[in-house]
DNA sequence: AATTTTTGTAAAGTTTATTTGACTTTTTGT
DNA sequence: ACAAAAAGTCAAATAAACTTTACAAAAATT
């Protein structure tokens, strides 16, 4: 599962840190979802939508 | 988390354990989502909105 | 060049999603 | 009314998401 949010934080200058507060969770889960790591959780989809005024397809691509 | 996956059941005749085997998950997992008791994985999420041609946030409701 | 901020990573623990197996209750078909 | 099918549920187990703490590497700032 692939995903945006690293240019997303970049458009609205975030730093992972900033996202995490804004999406509550810790840094270490953003940075993880960026790096693959694993995938969020619908819940956490659907707040970063929110946030970003995106529907979850256009931050999370699966495949 | 709310969501469709009766009405989408019942609009496709598919039983629960039908769904479960098209998503790749099992008959609990189905009716467990259905009832409310957790929500489903983000992979999982995609799933069913590729199965029925619906976004993710056309089936499922965040509150 | 030195310092601060940001990012990456790892281990150990908690919570939530999902499985399997079994059983009961409800709904549907004859 | 009866049988069969579907739905609901529970417990125990595993997996995946997420937390905290802690430290190292990289990038940005001064």
């Amino acid at each position: 599962m692939k995903n945006r949010l690293k240019v997303l934080r970049a458009e609205h200058n975030y730093t992972q840190a900033k996202l995490a507060e804004l999406l509550d969770v810790s840094r270490q889960t953003i940075n993880a979802i960026e790096k693959g790591k694993f995938d969020p959780s619908l819940p956490l989809a659907f707040k970063a939508a929110r946030l970003f005024n995106l529907s979850i397809e256009e931050i999370f691509q699966d495949e």
